[in-house]
RNA sequence: GCGCUCGUAGCUCAGCUGGAUAGAGUGUCGGCUUCCGAAGCCGAAGGUCGUGGGUUCGACUCCCGCCGAGCGCACCA
């Protein structure tokens, strides 16, 4: 309806620069906006307004102009100028309700849409390290990243869902000498823990997994495993240098075979948790993308080519260090060290070149705290000759958490933390996803545990869904009472539905496939469950002051179309989110 | 110090990319069930949109300066 007031619109204007009343030179950006007060009609423009400076015209001037020069339209009952310059549009009530027919017609389809036309886009997100369960920082990341997609699907593009895995680097080295080391101490050995290893009792239950599976197989002494260590911090030293150097002795004492045993006992343990936890939480992946696999089919290097061959690499103190200054970023950065090893970004750059190869434009979603790390990696793309512009990266905030009043601080590495599943255990997967979502992604987010598990009700989602609940309970009954139920008859009554809460609602019906589309256009999630909340209020409020089943048969078919249309929006909405829209609560 | 994100009702947050009288939830107060589910509905109170300037017909929205919060500023990932 927009789009089809807004080219009468133009219509208009072209006339009116036809005939030289309007210059001819003028860029006209027609925007048709949604009235707020019903007084004011369905449909708002202030072209006339906008007009009014480079047309040196007063605007009310213009839009009486423009009105006179709109061509008839059936759908449209009534324009009127409002205000310093509004054109407000009217409605037909009866072109309107043709949308309860299109709603039954499409079912489950509806207000979804081709507009992407297939383009390819990968989201990839959480993307956590592998060296913990998932904690309730995450969990946001997984839900919104998980309804992006869905969004973005749903507009039309082939979308590819993918985790990319850490498993490779520095933190897995720490997080495979903690579990060696729990596992020496199940051993009988006593160990001073270093204070960077990770601590959670996760790490003691695969270090006894492997003692189940394997035995003393990788036994050693404590004086051998600490010889030659420099001090841990709490002893005045270097926590970085004493866990790297524990590193280095649990790789020569257990040799490269068996010290990739531990390392992957551990990652496949804390990768399939992660997996399962995921899926449990409706969140599924179209792929695993490994670090490692990088480096073994050489693609890093070859992206370090690149770079180097396009002139952007230059050497210092026995580093390779990408330009990254050259296309704005705020230092370069190193992308091969002093010891030949290459970094994360080098990893991370080879990543997204593989990515935008494979056809895909990018959809990264990172926590906030990576914000500084966006114009290297888009800068390293612009080096390689590819179009940064096809990488979008969207940050999401870290929630704060309280927990008895208290803020608490989440840390893989401490241990210290809730998870994602503790999280779904008390309040349910479909209150966590939507919780999570209800905000925008950038918005700083208080979480309050307490309130969130032990007043579980007053989650907003309760209310959309219990919109729907109630509907089926309606339908439930009319077939208790053998009532029959005819689309068809409902269809053709259906301007009978006059009352102001039954045009309310059709008027929001009307609204979903565009609040569709622009959630999904600009990746916000939180437009959807706002735009629900309110579809579930015209609901409840109907429901409160007029009944369905009456005596009046025609205006009973009529008005079960219309809740059976809203059923079917709110069903269509919460699936969108990975939310359960049930029969009964 | 520099950069990013943010500051809207007691609390948690929207505000359709510059439009008409700034809106919801929650909390507080007052009403509504012989009738399809009261996890609901209706109403009231509650605001200097952090603050001071600027841009224009018009600013919560855009620009600049302050104040405050979170996060970044590694040869970690």
């Amino acid at each position: 309806m927009k789009t089809r007031l807004a080219s009468l619109l133009q219509q208009a204007i072209s006339s009116l620069q036809a005939n030289g009343w309007l210059p001819e030179e003028l860029s006209v950006d027609v925007q048709i906006g949604h009235a707020r007060d019903a007084a004011h009609g369905d449909f708002t423009c202030n072209v006339a307004m906008m007009l009014a400076k480079p047309a040196k015209k007063n605007p009310r001037q213009i839009a009486e102009a423009i009105i006179q020069h709109l061509p008839d339209d059936k759908n449209v009952s009534k324009v009127e100028i409002a205000g310093p310059g509004f054109i407000n549009f009217f409605i037909n009530p009866e072109s309107q309700n043709t949308i309860i027919n299109t709603i039954l017609e499409q079912g489950s389809a509806f207000g979804t849409s081709n507009i992407a036309n297939g383009k390819k886009v990968q989201v990839e997100f959480v993307s956590a390290n592998p060296t913990g369960p998932l904690h309730v920082g995450h969990g946001r990341g997984a839900a919104y990243g998980a309804t992006v997609s869905n969004l973005l699907s749903a507009i039309g593009y082939d979308v590819h869902r993918e985790y990319y895995v850490n498993d490779a680097g520095r933190q897995m080295d720490i997080l495979a000498a903690s579990v060696w080391l729990r596992y020496l101490e199940q051993c009988g050995e006593t160990i001073t823990f270093p204070s960077n290893g990770y601590k959670g009792d996760y790490v003691l239950d695969i270090a006894s997994d492997i003692k189940k599976q394997n035995g003393d197989a990788f036994k050693a002494t404590t004086a051998d495993v600490f010889n030659n260590i420099p001090a841990d911090e709490p002893a005045g030293g270097d926590k970085e240098k004493h866990i790297d150097a524990l590193i280095n002795n649990a790789k020569t004492i257990l040799g490269e075979d068996n010290y990739k045993h531990v390392f992957d006992t551990a990652l496949n343990s804390i990768l399939s948790d992660i997996r399962e936890d995921l899926k449990g939480f409706g969140v599924n992946y179209d792929n695993w993308f490994s670090e490692r696999s990088l480096m073994d089919n050489k693609a890093i290097s070859t992206a370090i080519k690149k770079l180097k061959d396009s002139g952007h690499m230059y050497q210092k103190e026995g580093a390779w260090w990408f330009k990254s200054t050259t296309f704005g970023d705020e230092k370069d950065r190193v992308v091969i060290r002093d010891n030949g090893q290459t970094t994360y970004f080098a990893s991370d750059i080879a990543y997204h070149l593989h990515t935008l190869d494979r056809g895909y434009d990018i959809v990264d979603i990172w926590g906030s705290d990576h914000h500084g790390y966006v114009p290297r990696v888009k800068a390293a793309l612009q080096a390689m000759g590819a179009d940064p512009s096809r990488l979008t990266v969207l940050l999401v905030q870290f929630a704060v958490l309280y927990k008895n009043g208290e803020k608490m601080q989440m840390s893989t590495r401490s241990g210290q933390f809730v998870t994602l599943r503790e999280l779904r255990d008390e309040i349910g997967s479909d209150a966590a996803r939507y919780f999570y979502v209800v905000r925008k992604a950038e918005q700083h987010m208080d979480f309050d545990l307490d309130l969130a598990t032990s007043q579980s009700n007053e989650n907003p989602l309760f209310y959309v869904q219990y919109a729907h609940a109630r509907i089926c309970s309606v339908l439930r009954l009319l077939k208790e009472k053998n009532i029959s139920y005819s689309p068809n008859d409902g269809l053709v009554h259906v301007d009978k539905l006059a009352e102001s809460h039954e045009t309310s609602l059709i008027d929001a019906l009307n609204r979903y496939p565009e609040k569709l589309t622009q959630a999904a256009q600009q990746y916000e999630p939180h437009q959807l469950t706002h735009y629900l909340r309110e579809l579930a209020h015209l609901f409840h409020s109907y429901y409160n002051s007029h009944k369905f089943i009456i005596d009046d048969k025609e205006l009973m078919q009529a008005r079960l179309v219309l809740i059976i249309s809203t059923k079917q929006v709110i069903h269509n909405g919460l699936n969108l989110l990975g939310v359960n829209a049930p029969e009964s609560m």
